[in-house]
DNA sequence: AATATAAATAATAATCATTCGCATTTAGAG
DNA sequence: CTCTAAATGCGAATGATTATTATTTATATT
């Protein structure tokens, strides 16, 4: 008998994936990773589970790309970039929106910012490589 | 006989009423708000205007409340504010992302930024006040 | 340990926004 | 008026996400 927590370990490998990755997975991506390792692991847990870290402020969604959720573990505000060729989701970890910024719309709103997301869009170096 | 262009007329309508819009409008907000004077459009080209629009330029997709995508004729860059209460997607045209971050997200990415998006999300003052 | 209860999951069906295909209508040129 | 290309309506197809339900697993209690 394996007495191991299974469902446990599915729940946290999921986070350990998102949160080790820096390419801000899909639901899918996330499950196509995991998969090979944990093969009776179902995409619907994926994104139960997705959901559920989003709740408690564990993960966050940074973008939609051509239609897909991204999400990322790094919950602390910071700028993304995001690839009009490749769809990559790219960290800007040198920038930040200016606290000012975002003082200035908490009093424009009369309240407080949840969350704060700024993205540029653009063509990815890689990108840039391979159409010269 | 009526010779007025029919045709024309939905896809500036569309157009117009995206415009003048302030609320950021879905695509199914759009449809239900020309059906009445418009009565034999449908949801369809709506969406296919909407996609050209983008293509061209000339309209802009700013965010996805709740799996929808919301839509802006402004295609100027300007800040925009979410209401997680009532998915309102609301101006906030007095602030702007400063061009010293722009610039700093095309050096380090090595090519043009083609768009930049800065949303932030709260409770809009309407909901404040309801919760109250 | 044994049992009861609650939480997590797999599998699959359902949902819903968006896109696609195709026949029909409309616009614009000659 | 006729022809061709563009635009549309309708309805089906797609695809990401969510809901449902039976089953498995974890946890608390005795």
């Amino acid at each position: 008998m394996n007495t191991t927590p299974k469902n446990f370990r599915k729940r946290s490998a999921i986070y350990d994936c998102l949160c080790q990755s820096k390419a801000h997975p899909s639901a899918e991506t996330i499950y196509t990773q995991l998969k090979p390792t944990i093969p009776d692991l179902s995409l619907g847990t994926v994104y139960r589970n997705l959901r559920l870290f989003q709740e408690q402020g564990t993960a966050i969604r940074v973008a939609t790309v051509n239609g897909v959720e991204r999400f990322d573990g790094n919950t602390s505000p910071h700028v993304h970039f995001i690839c009009t060729s490749c769809s990559a989701v790219i960290d800007l970890e040198e920038l930040a929106v200016p606290q000012t910024l975002t003082d200035s719309a908490e009093s424009l709103m009369g309240g407080k910012i949840q969350e704060c997301n700024l993205s540029f869009t653009g063509t990815c170096r890689i990108c840039n490589q391979k159409i010269n």
